[in-house]
DNA sequence: GTACTTCTGCACTGAAGAGTGCAATAACTC
DNA sequence: GAGTTATTGCACTCTTCAGTGCAGAAGTAC
């Protein structure tokens, strides 16, 4: 239910009001509980759901094509989906309302990060690791250079948006520019030499 | 009001409630509303209170002295420093209110991530420029360099510390020696050559 | 059409919880 | 002690809100 989504992400499970939910929905409160139960299946049914969205995105954001010729120019083509990805507005919603409610809901928070940041992390120590064996980076673990690459890319807004409000957060254009610098960072690090 | 802490952190704005706060504290609801007025005002006081806190945390990790013979040591030493600080459970728990009240008092969240993480920030980007002063690394943008070091050092357990429950949280020893090997790659990344 | 299922409107309960009024009490000042 | 101020207990109001019951309307199947 897309009405729902609005009013968790915008008040949080306890202030959202299943009453507004249904009017937005343009549906009866009845049918909601004939239909979820209560607001708690209504809340972790729709998270679940959102979460897997979350997970096709990482899915597409961190895809690495580990056979193409030119390594260090995928790296960046990866460093710019991840930079978008950082500061679409509805996957900071969606964090947020996770973190708010890491106390109530820990396993909601749990199941997010193991499959959206989990697998672009995955993903990247995947790549890192075939770029070790071409010889093209100086890799001994594969999923720390993954982090290094992904925080180095997309650390300081992925925080920063966090905390700012809707309508103040970094374009998707800052964001990519910084995040080709953190790239160069990465490759002074990690190429390999000699 | 050590008590409202707890409650506010625990629950979220919308969750606590007044009279279990008044109640452990040991002290009447009505002397709560005597003293703050109301539970918005005694939460925006607590939030500016703990955001002043969390900036002298920040204060003494990040502090970096300039004029040490050993810079590249004393960049491990604030690396520590800060690896500690960030899963240190005030801070986090104070990271993952704040978080989730943006929508509803996105002046809080400026002002706790502009004398927090800000001053961080603010405190590693002169100590990139004093060491770039003296030849000791190769730093064009200090500010950005400083991001780099942050989040290398810390940007991983500074994220996944939001999504996990408080008794999960990383132990400081774990995230130190990460935190260690992120400044070694700082390091090969911007330290002067030739 | 008829039978069956689903949805709706709406009134309702019950509970939680913010905030108030006030008289009694305690604590402090001198 | 007298006077002043802060604190308390408690009953109370008012609002919000999750969740229910039910009878009727609307849709579906055949």
């Amino acid at each position: 239910m897309a009405a729902a989504r609005e009013h968790f992400l915008a008040n949080g499970y306890v202030g959202a009001n299943v009453d507004e939910i249904a009017a937005a929905a343009r549906v009866s409160k009845r049918t909601v509980y004939n239909i979820y139960g209560g607001k708690e299946r209504l809340f972790t049914e729709l998270l679940t759901g959102t979460v897997a969205i979350a997970e096709h995105f990482s899915r597409d954001a961190a895809t690495v094509l580990t056979e193409t010729h030119d390594a260090e120019q995928e790296l960046r083509g990866v460093a710019v989906r991840l930079a978008r990805t950082v500061v679409d507005l509805r996957i900071v919603r969606l964090r947020r309302l996770l973190i708010g409610e890491v106390e109530r809901f820990p396993q909601l928070a749990a199941d997010y990060y193991k499959h959206a940041p989990g697998l672009v992390m995955d993903t990247l120590a995947e790549a890192m690791r075939h770029f070790a064996e071409r010889g093209v980076l100086d890799v001994d673990d594969p999923a720390l250079a993954a982090e290094h690459f992904a925080f180095l890319v997309m650390g300081a807004p992925l925080d920063r948006a966090l905390f700012t409000e809707n309508d103040q957060l970094p374009t998707p254009d800052e964001v990519e520019s910084k995040a080709l610098v953190g790239v160069e960072v990465f490759l002074r690090a990690y190429r390999r030499v000699g």
